[in-house]
DNA sequence: ATCGCTGCAAATTATTTGCACATAC
DNA sequence: GTATGTGCAAATAATTTGCAGCGAT
């Protein structure tokens, strides 16, 4: 468990709220999260943190690096671990279910277009919108 | 002035509100615009439309397929009218700034990073987020 | 005349903030 | 001990909805 340590090199105390959402992201239950759906998550665990604080540590970990924010369609900040990999990502508009992918010509691509309009990329994500058309796609759930 | 149809062939009945929202996205003052930016608008103009009527309208028309919405990253829906011609866009995330281009290959890609895991792409709508470098970059009106 | 439309104000949803108390180091 | 962090409740921001009256056909 070096958790403490990331939270300290990001000058963060590493108090018991911190380590419950963190641990949350590592166990690899869910890799994409709302801030609601972390929320409840750890209610359902017995351990109550306060939303309000969620929400702040959510945000102190998306400065420190350790986690990264999306705004996906639907209105809610949606966060997944930094594992430092790059990967894009197709977003089910029905279930809000994510899948990830790399494609490294769409990589080039994108950054083409951009350079040639004169703006410069800083982390290359990207979102394509589909409809996940899986048996099982899941209901509101496992955005 | 063919916009009257364009309500009726809608099922809408074409009233001030509806026409003065679509021609300020017709006059072609800005490509995109928020809900809010529509409202300061046809005040700005002595047309006082109520802001709900201005959501409710901007929902009905995108049904109807005569605009297009948008999430980008900001939290507010943006919208642009529908002219047929699919294109994406570049959002600067400093100032809002949006600028529309097209690359056939990323399309491809795109379709086929999307057939691959099994989604069934809607639109092929797709977003960059980077900084735009201009000098004159201005500040977050012109979304 | 009828049914749809509008405006206003109140409701919702996601998120933020003020403040008194609790906790890490 | 002191600066930080937390919980709760109230505040914001974007958008939606209920409802009584207005307007298009």
């Amino acid at each position: 468990m070096r958790q403490p340590e990331h939270l300290k090199n990001a000058g963060l105390k590493s108090t018991l709220p911190r380590l419950k959402v963190l641990s949350l992201f590592e166990s690899g239950q869910a890799r994409h999260m709302s801030a609601e759906e972390v929320y409840k998550h750890l209610l359902s665990t017995g351990d109550d943190v306060g939303l309000a604080t969620i929400y702040r540590v959510l945000t102190q970990f998306e400065q420190a690096g350790l986690l990264i924010r999306h705004n996906f369609e639907g209105g809610k900040s949606v966060f997944e671990l930094n594992q430092g990999t790059h990967h894009d990502h197709i977003v089910c508009l029905q279930c809000g279910h994510v899948e990830e992918f790399f494609d490294a010509g769409i990589e080039a691509r994108q950054e083409k277009a951009a350079a040639e309009r004169g703006f410069s990329i800083r982390d290359h994500t990207l979102s394509i919108y589909a409809d996940c058309t899986k048996a099982a796609c899941p209901n509101k759930t496992q955005i």
